[in-house]
Formats: structure tokens, C-alpha cells, sequence
RNA sequence: CGCGGGGUAGAGCAGUUGGCAGCUCGGCGGGCCCAUAACCCGCAGGUCACAGGUUCGAGUCCUGUCCCCGCAACCA
């Protein structure tokens, strides 16, 4: 976040690019919406943001996949990739980019890359040694053998060793270390930081960058017989999106990347591989690493072999793309680990949503209906301080990508609405003090706008339905100063009723 | 002794530098009638996994023990 708010800065945020041997699933999804709302936040405080995803598209697998379904491996990508696209549309995620891997811009810069890293001295040809099994065409590992065989083609694996390229790892390792360690590249949360700080002390080997048996893949620029090893193909999309090359203006605006987001078991490429690969390319760091936890699905891990991958668009159809953003991040802690109960969402759906965001909004909107013809009565500061400390914690919470307590603040918000209509009993003042009637329904109003904005990044749609209620939908060209400053409504206009925000769920017990 | 995370109310989780155990949901009791059978207030419920230790004081720091879960096989 900029330091100083009238200072318009740039924010640029990437996602993993998502494998596509697989549908998305709720995982994905999960990673997804919370760098939407961090790009909306960041949009709505008044920086240009670049907010990044995408699909991963080469290796073995996926050919093998395109086989099994009698596609070209081309057509298979182009298939999921889509699938990938349209969940994001569903759950209205603003990706202002989204990069495949197969795409000419992404080639032409991982060949642009790959010949940097060559001429740096980076990069140097080594044997890989493995088990090769010739059925599979692949090497194995020796955990997937059964009996020292192959487990599907039964035979016994081949040792072979191919000739391969290495990328230079050790060589900065140390300088890497330090930077972490002095948090010149920030690693969050602060456990996972001190994980990857322990790899160092394990120590860690040179990588291959290469692969002589992959043929859906990228050829090095200087031996066509081998491919781009997935990992850096993958890595590399966070600055072929900005077409890497020489004089690429988009490279000069945005690099270096402000945020990487992604799920804890992809850190260890993240915060060592990828690092280190800038360097040897001379490109700057990226700011902040930020891997968050995994959900297990009703106290199950989420696997394969148990099936209970959720597929995000059933979600949606159930609940609507808004609820499922806020369902997901509240959950538990952005960061760590946590139980996602299925079985709550529903429960959480009417007690957050339908009786807090949604009864909240319309009993205000009522009330002005009621006893002031849907206008806007009066001007006053009952709840100024309030709303500017929630706005701290609001703040606050989305400076630290912790998405969760931004959410919080959200809830707290609502709560001190309700209990202010309590206290101050509209329905009375009505048959006794109109002047504090005027005054009381304005603060309302007023928390409603706040509120609105707060909702923006986590609850799009919503936020904005409350926001033309108020006739204050276009806020776009407003800082964020002037926005959350008290008393953005004018006595004199107009507010109309809007929908029901959340309709209750019955709950089916 | 592979590395790491964790065991706090019926459920899911917070507890920052040690200073009176909190939040949400659920349960129970009251209040209110503007609102989506919504909202507000109160109550019950915890030996903070266990055993030692440091300290005026430990959920928090130290030592040990037990249990759960990740990482080497798909996977955010």
C-alpha cells in the first residue's frame, strides 16, 4: 500500500497459473478470490493495479490427457483453459490479464529468458540420471515403483541419464538467504518465512531447467532437442504477461511484482527458484510472497482418491458468486490452515449475509421510505468516529493481505448499526422528535455508504446494489480520502429501496 | 531424534511484546416491533492436551511426554 495516499501507485498481483489436467475446483478458487479483492482494494485506494492469472499448460501429463481424449494437446489446453475462465467470470473475479502458457507472447519470452539466462553463465548442461520407464515415457521416481516395477506397465524401469541443462541454484543461495532474512523480499505469513529460512540450513541442489523426453513443451532457444522444464515455464509467465523483452513498457510500469499469492505447496519455487532466477537475469525481486493455507473439506483432506473437490460453479449456483467470496475468505485466518464445514455455509449465509449485510440495509432504506419519502433528511456526525476507526482496522487488515480481518472490520461495522438503531428507537423518535429522527437516519444512511465501499473488493455485486440505492454508484473518480471521509450524503437527495440483498435460505434440517 | 503446523466453551476459531480467558455460530432467558420470523441485551458452558520448570504472575517463555495433521504420490 502507498505510504502516502495522494500518491498514486502501481500494484501488481499474480495468482499461481493453474494446471490444466484438472477443473478448477474450490482451491482454486480460493487463492483466486482473495488477489480479486486484494486488486479491487487496491483499485478502489487508487492504484493501477495489474491483477494477473492464468492457465499452466505443458508437460507429459497434459499431452498424455490429450491423448486419452483424442485431442491434440492444443485443443485439450484450449478446453480447460476456458473452463478456468468462465469460473473467474462467474465469480466476477477483475483479472485485468490472463496468460496460457502455450500463448506466442509467453513463448517468446521464455525463450528470451532462457537465452538470458544461458548468456549469464547461469545456466550450464549436466546429466539428469533416473529410472525410465518406456511404457510411461517418463522417468519415475523410486516411490512409484512396486516391486522395483513400473506399476502400470509392469516392467522394471530402465536406469538412464539424459543430458540435461542446470540452473546454478547454490550460486545465490547466500545472497538470497540474506534478503529474506533481512526482509528485503518479504515472506508471509512469518512461519512460512521461517520455513523457507530452514530450507537454506537443509541446503538445496541445482535444478534442471530442461527436459530431453517432454514434448509439449517450450525448445530451448540453444537446443532444440529439449524442452523448458515446467517450473520455469510456469514461474516465467509473471513477466512474459509483461512481455519480457528489452524496451517492454509494460515490464518498466509494472515489475517488479508487488504481491505473488499463492497455496503454501508451491512457496518452496516461489521464494527460492523463482529469486534466484531474477537475479541471474538481473531483474529485480518481487516484493512480497505471500502463501496461504489449505482448507480440508469437512475435517477431510481435499484429495483425488476422496473426490470431494468442490467445483466452485456449483457454489455459485447455490449461493451466488458475492456469497461465495465472503463464505471462502471467512472461514478461517488467511494464511494458515483450516476446516471449511459445508454445512455451515448455509448457516453462516443467513446470520452473516441475509440478517446482518442484508437486514441491515433494509431496514435503513425502509425507514427513510417511511418517514422521510425516501430522502435524504438531514446532515450529522452521530457515528463519524466509529466508522473512521473501523476504516483503520479495514485498512489496516488489507495493507497485511489478511482478507480475513478486513471481513471482520465488515461485521463490526454492522453490529454497531444495529445496536445504534436499538438505542436510539426510530419508531419512537418518529411520534416524538423528528429533528433526531432526521439526524439518527442520516448516520444510518451514512454507515451504509461507508459499508458499501468496505464490501467492494470482498462483495462486488452487492456493494454496488447499495451504493445505486444511495445514488452513490459512481465513486470511481473519488480518492479513497475523499471517499471515506463522514458525510459523502447530501441532505436533499434522493435513496431508493433496493432488492433483498440476500434472501434468507430456509434451512434444510 | 527428517522438516513443519497444531491440540483453548457443544461446533469452528482469535488470543500481538507473559498482566482479570475472548469472537462467531448454536443453546437458554429477557427486550424490541423499523427490518429479510430479522435486530438488541443478558445467562450458561473452558483444569487453555498432559507433566514439570522459570516468574510476583504462564494459554503465552523453557524442558519432557501423549495425540492429530501436512511435506517425499494427485492437489490451491
Amino acid at each position: 500500500m502507498a505510504l502516502n495516499d495522494d500518491i498514486m501507485a502501481k500494484f501488481y498481483i499474480t495468482t499461481p497459473i493453474y494446471y490444466v489436467n484438472d477443473k478448477p475446483h474450490i482451491g482454486h478458487a480460493y487463492t483466486t478470490i482473495a488477489a480479486d479483492v486484494l486488486a479491487r482494494y487496491h483499485r478502489l485506494i487508487g492504484d493501477e493495479v495489474l491483477f494477473l492469472t492464468g492457465t499452466d499448460e505443458h508437460g507429459s501429463k497434459i499431452a498424455e490427457s490429450a491423448k486419452k481424449a483424442e485431442m491434440t494437446p492444443q485443443e485439450f489446453c484450449d478446453q480447460t483453459s476456458a473452463k478456468f475462465s468462465l469460473a473467474w467470470d462467474e465469480l466476477d473475479i477483475s483479472n485485468d490479464d490472463f496468460i496460457r502458457t502455450t500463448e506466442q507472447r509467453h513463448i517468446t519470452g521464455v525463450k528470451n529468458i532462457l537465452n538470458k539466462l544461458k548468456e549469464s553463465g547461469a545456466i550450464y548442461e549436466g546429466e539428469y540420471k533416473g529410472l525410465y520407464c518406456v511404457g510411461c515415457e517418463r522417468f519415475l521416481t523410486e516411490k512409484e515403483l512396486i516391486d522395483g516395477k513400473c506399476p502400470i506397465h509392469k516392467t522394471e524401469p530402465q536406469q538412464i541419464s539424459e543430458k540435461n541443462y542446470f540452473f546454478n541454484l547454490k550460486k545465490f543461495l547466500p545472497r538470497l538467504e540474506k534478503m529474506i532474512d533481512q526482509n528485503e523480499i518479504k515472506i508471509l505469513p512469518d512461519n512460512r518465512r521461517k520455513e523457507v529460512l530452514g530450507l537454506f540450513k537443509q541446503g538445496m541442489d541445482d535444478f534442471s531447467v530442461s527436459r530431453e523426453s517432454v514434448k509439449w513443451g517450450i525448445p530451448l532457444p540453444f537446443d532444440e532437442n529439449q524442452v523448458a522444464y515446467v517450473w520455469v515455464d510456469a514461474l516465467s509467465n509473471y513477466l512474459t504477461a509483461l512481455d519480457y523483452s528489452e524496451g517492454s513498457e509494460k515490464l518498466k510500469k509494472f515489475w517488479p511484482a508487488d504481491l505473488h499469492l499463492m497455496a503454501k505447496d508451491i512457496l518452496k519455487f516461489h521464494a527460492l527458484y523463482w529469486p534466484a532466477m531474477l537475479m541471474a537475469l538481473g531483474e529485480e525481486l518481487p516484493k512480497t510472497i505471500f502463501a496461504h493455507g489449505f482448507f480440508m473439506i469437512d475435517g477431510e483432506k481435499m484429495s483425488k482418491s476422496l473426490g470431494n473437490f468442490i467445483d466452485p460453479h456449483d457454489l455459485v449456483a447455490e449461493f451466488g458468486s458475492d456469497a461465495v467470496r465472503y463464505l471462502l475468505l471467512s472461514q478461517f485466518p488467511f494464511g494458515v490452515d483450516g476446516d471449511v464445514k459445508l454445512g455451515n455455509f448455509a448457516i453462516q449465509y443467513n446470520s452473516d449475509l441475509a440478517n446482518g449485510i442484508g437486514n441491515l440495509t433494509s431496514r435503513v432504506l425502509a425507514m427513510v421510505e417511511k418517514y422521510f419519502n425516501g430522502v435524504v433528511p438531514a446532515e450529522d456526525g452521530g457515528l463519524s468516529g466509529e466508522v473512521g476507526d473501523i476504516w483503520s482496522d479495514y485498512q489496516k487488515a488489507m495493507a497485511e493481505f489478511r482478507v480475513d480481518l478486513a471481513i471482520e472490520a465488515i461485521r463490526k461495522l454492522i453490529s454497531i448499526a444495529d445496536g445504534y438503531v436499538d438505542v436510539n428507537k426510530p419508531w419512537e423518535l418518529a411520534k416524538s422528535d423528528q429533528e433526531k429522527l432526521a439526524k439518527v437516519i442520516y448516520n444510518l444512511l451514512e454507515v451504509l455508504r461507508h459499508l458499501a465501499l468496505m464490501l467492494y473488493p470482498v462483495m462486488p455485486e452487492c456493494s454496488q446494489k447499495i451504493l445505486s440505492a444511495l445514488g452513490k454508484s459512481d465513486f470511481t473518480s473519488l480518492t479513497i480520502e475523499e471517499l471515506k471521509k463522514w458525510g459523502g450524503l447530501v441532505a436533499g437527495s434522493s435513496v431508493a429501496k433496493s432488492e433483498q440483498l440476500f434472501p434468507r435460505l430456509v434451512k434444510a434440517e
